[in-house]
DNA sequence: GACACCTTACTGACCAGTAAGTAGAGTGCT
DNA sequence: AGCACTCTACTTACTGGTCAGTAAGGTGTC
């Protein structure tokens, strides 16, 4: 009957939970086991019964933010370009409220020259997607009219992306960059809301 | 006489370049003071002699870029803003030409949370300093008529730092992100060259 | 002989990772 | 019902490496 919550146990799963938590605010390099096994209250090797490489974890943790955006992507498929921007910047803002995380492409690019190989291949596969995404909204803004801007579908999507990215870290030291990047993305591609 | 190069030997000068290129390639938690002696040729006690703490070693490395920073802004004061602006990409060029290397504020933010208290404080000092003057050069942009756009140039500034500092880390994974972003950045300004 | 600038030699903490053992839950056989 | 077996999910105990940091000694220069 496997009553409950689960057949497998769920420490998988905390596991996974505490280690995002702790990629996001400290990065892949600057979080041990240690840290993961004390607040999850086990011992060190239990981590490595679930994952037997730090690098196991990380590919593990990048693998479901790759679900996770894609189940995203199709949930807001049926809304337009602007509301679908709308809900990214609803992503971002509940990265910041949560202890000033910033955003896993933020962290894979910065720390992407140390990271283990099989890391850098799933983490460069998931920031691609994030950007052809970026880079679909603002093309079909366009194609659309609800979004008006200077230069093409591509470099504005790029850079849209690219200062969400930056905002997140700045908001860091700067409390209001987050919002005023927000607004003046909106302001750049058109839409009402600045 | 001090004859030639220095009073004092250049070797605390060294480890501060040495441990620049580390920390733009690698950032602050994943280089060692092994990595610097190796490749200076020192012990690694030498190290500490210079710099006692790790963190007397970052402070330094923030304070020497916040000066040069200083002799960047004073020597481009007589240009216009739009060569401004052009002269500070030529810096973003150069990082990542060097190795992919990032911005300093892209690392220091990036690993906010994770540095000692003493270089929180000059980061935040820093990266506030940089963040002024892109807006000073988005406001003088729009006051002379070179610059045109959508929202204030206090959220302008903050989108254009924002957007190259992502744009460093995201050329990291894809080539070509930081030559479409610039020319982006441009088109929104309404500079020519996009 | 004082000082700057190193060296050798060391400490203790933390790190990822491993090996071997164990408790309990299920499963099948008699 | 009782017993053996197996598997999952851990535990304790450990290794070897790396880390920042320190103490004490040496060497050359003014």
């Amino acid at each position: 009957m496997t009553q409950g919550s689960d057949p497998k146990t769920d420490t998988r799963k905390r596991i996974l939970d505490i280690a995002e938590q702790l990629l996001l605010s400290r990065g892949f390099n600057a979080f041990s086991y240690q840290h993961i096994s004390s607040e999850l209250g086990v011992r060190n090797a239990a981590i490595h019964y679930h994952f037997p490489k730090k690098s196991d974890l990380g590919v593990a943790l990048i693998q479901r933010y790759r679900r996770r955006f894609q189940r995203f992507i199709d949930q807001q498929a049926a809304l337009d370009p602007g509301a679908q921007l709308e809900a990214y910047f609803g992503l971002s803002d509940s990265y910041y409220r949560q202890h000033r995380q910033i955003c896993p492409s933020g962290i894979l690019s910065t720390e992407f020259l140390t990271l283990p190989e099989e890391m850098q291949r799933e983490a460069a596969a998931f920031i691609d997607e994030m950007r052809l995404w970026a880079v679909d909204i603002t093309r079909r803004g366009a194609a659309c009219g609800q979004m008006r801007y200077a230069g093409t579908p591509e470099a504005i999507g790029m850079m849209l992306f690219s200062a969400l990215q930056g905002a997140l870290q700045l908001a860091r030291i700067d409390d209001g960059a987050l919002d005023t990047i927000k607004r003046q993305v909106r302001a750049v591609l058109g839409l009402p809301g600045h």
